[in-house]
DNA sequence: TGTACATCAGTGAACGCGCGTTCACTGATGTAC
DNA sequence: TGTACATCAGTGAACGCGCGTTCACTGATGTAC
């Protein structure tokens, strides 16, 4: 804490906005490349800082992808089980939880692409971190799935199974997103992402009968 | 052709051993990286020619890629229908599927960490490429759905649709073999596979009641 | 079969360039009294 | 409030290094006669 209390932590917000210039300026970067032939040097430049500084911030290139990834995923956790908590019919759900995804792409490209690239691309650190989220993800949504009426009856494996396959399902999803140039294409892809939702959900409902 | 016919091709045949050399050296390099961090240097050392040599071959690093790409997919074509037509009920034809996608993972697991790796990767021709391969699958894989008796009264739009699941299900399949480490990992990768499949299956089934 | 010429896969040296990392530094911000 | 000292985010120069690409070349293979 500081003397005068209004200039308190100007050099600590100045530093965080540096930071922040680095992510930012990354993730921009990376819309055309990987995280593995991203240069330091070529952050440091985007960014407005000379190469020796960023080391004042992260320690190496990979040090900052998982950082991206805390910051792409760190603010989803909790959306996707308010969704499906949310009162209304299966159809209803699934129109939602497409919207949901379409709007969250929509908003933050940049983010995603970043996801699907490297959450099997070259940087190990960073892999991990995204398998990380992408299992806390997973969790949430089993326990919200056991949760409802529907999976009454349904055992732990299959739970996870499911809430599994809504994870990668919506991995794809917001991928063909990305790819879709123009409206028509993103209509497209909204559609055949309801259709897939829907084909899960039939599944479900018939899982304990014929299994 | 040639004066001599046992001679005959001698060069050419030399031409392809090297050039066989520089894809396989190029596909060890990438089990710890990506091809957008692969270096021409790198690839030619690894191959044991020289740097200039590579030029024969091809034009550059992402040509090669997509070179990777053919010699990774063109060989599985036609063997996922061939599955799929085999006699048999839906629990042994799941099975031979997730076999299959087994197997071919732990014969050539380079190649398919390549794919899983550079579908969203930083290389554009070489992400077209593999587009274009998983499309032809998800097109195959449509045809012979359509040829099956389960699949009477759907409508072409959602034949696509579950082709296009199931070509992505397998991708997903075969990054698990991939990510499983030891024998119980695997079988339960395996197992969690094959339950993807049949949820799939059974929503399939009640598909046309309940859409 | 033998000879003279053409092809061309692979070489090795050279180039300019941007890279990651280190270091002593500067000067604004923060702290103690 | 004013002063003397400490902290530390960001600098700028320097380093050695491996990169992609070019070029004239070599020598084994292939072809024509």
């Amino acid at each position: 804490m500081s003397h005068t209390p209004d200039a308190a932590g100007t050099r600590q917000a100045q530093k965080l906005r540096t930071r922040q210039a680095l992510l930012t300026a990354s993730l921009e970067l990376l819309e055309q490349q990987s995280l593995s032939s991203l240069g330091l040097r070529e952050v440091a430049r985007a960014a407005g800082i000379s190469p020796a500084g960023f080391y004042r911030h992260f320690a190496d290139i990979p040090a900052l992808g998982v950082a991206l990834v805390e910051e792409t995923l760190g603010s989803l956790h909790g959306v996707i089980g308010a969704v499906l908590a949310e009162t209304g019919d299966t159809e209803r759900r699934i129109d939602r939880s497409v919207e949901l995804i379409a709007r969250h792409v929509a908003e933050q490209p940049a983010h995603f692409r970043f996801l699907a690239r490297e959450r099997y691309g070259g940087v190990a650190p960073v892999r991990q971190a995204i398998a990380a989220q992408l299992d806390r993800f997973a969790e949430e949504l089993t326990s919200a799935l056991a949760a409802d009426e529907g999976s009454r009856g349904w055992s732990g494996e299959d739970l996870r199974m499911l809430g599994g396959m809504y994870v990668d399902l919506m991995v794809m999803t917001a991928s063909e997103f990305l790819d879709a140039e123009g409206p028509a294409a993103l209509a497209g892809a909204g559609h055949t992402a309801r259709r897939r939702l829907r084909l899960l959900t039939v599944g479900s409902a018939h899982w304990l009968n014929e299994s």
